[in-house]
DNA sequence: TTCAGCATGTAATATGTTACATGATTAG
DNA sequence: CTAATCATGTAACATATTACATGCTGAA
């Protein structure tokens, strides 16, 4: 239900295309809310239809033409209801965790959990290069900055966590060889 | 792709109905996967098709029997073949995120917050207690166990960065009178 | 001219949620 | 007898993934 929602963000910030918002979701968006291109056209389309976004289109000759796609008032609206709605409690589904709870094969978590922590580590590290480059003064936010700088703060403090969680593992986890039941 | 996997390693715990593993995935196992009994029983039809689960029924005279899943040694392999492949990035999708970034009313966000801050107190204290009872000596695990106390701290972990985050956005939201645009 | 990036989508499939439905057993 | 818990499911709908498909533009 909040596919929607996060376009709606997306849009008041600027606004895009649908291949632009899908280059967002690939990256800032895609933080706290991960979409792929096709997902993103179904739902604008539905969008549109519900008033929530307006559409200009640009003709060039060719067959298809660039849609530019802006919020409306009664997107604005919408936006604001939902976010006086109290938030649903995330589904957690780990797969990692999943394997690890297995406790099938040591070696092979061991190896899953050393990506996960080089993952962990090059996310953090972008996180807080986008800390220093955007919010170099956390002490003097516009009330527009404070969310989306403590949307970021929420993104380093899972870094972490999965970091100091990923160290844990791989000083707790025995080695064995294959099966270990 | 790995609700089945979940089954599979609750299953190898310890053999049981749909309706006990959908309480399993409202407790224990639902700490890192969550499932519906609907979508319990869907899955463990499709596993007996694939031969990953034996059925033993339980005839009661009235109409519907109760059946009884159990892990089979095809269904074992799969699991060990999962466990080999690379766990996948999880999807993140977190609504509260989008509210926040959205930085459309404070007051609503800080309520949210005040109401997931209590939730993640009380699921931390509730695996304080399941530490404390089940894995009162770590340094002295067996392997099987290994496993599972590590899928435990990582819930520990992650309510402990849930709380901080929490008290961070709470130390730092400014107040509001509905939008702040 | 070829390849990367821009730009839009359809179709098939998989997965998950919500609402609805039934009936047995057990404890108060 | 009545309510909670045990136990199994169907149906409709919503959401997301994967594979496929098309065509333009600009740089090397």
């Amino acid at each position: 239900m909040a596919l929607e929602h996060a376009i709606l963000v997306s849009l008041r910030e600027r606004s895009a295309t649908g291949y632009d918002l899908a280059r967002r979701f690939d990256a800032s968006i895609g933080h706290f809310w991960s979409a792929t291109h096709q997902q993103i056209y179904k739902v604008l389309a539905r969008m549109e239809q519900a008033g929530w976004v307006d559409v200009a289109h640009t003709e060039n000759g060719g067959r298809r033409g660039k849609k530019t796609y802006s919020i409306t008032s009664s997107g604005l609206a919408e936006l604001t209801r939902w976010v006086h709605e109290p938030s649903t409690r995330e589904a957690v589904r780990s797969d990692f965790t999943v394997k690890l709870r297995a406790g099938l094969d040591f070696d092979a978590i061991r190896a899953d959990t050393e990506t996960r922590l080089a993952d962990h580590r090059e996310q953090l590290a972008a996180y807080e290069t986008s800390e220093k480059k955007f919010y170099p003064d956390p002490t003097n936010l516009t009330a527009n900055e404070i969310g989306s700088w403590l949307a970021l703060r929420g993104g380093l403090s899972r870094e972490k966590h999965g970091i100091a969680w990923c160290e844990e593992i791989l000083a707790n986890l025995p080695h064995s060889n294959g099966e270990t039941q």
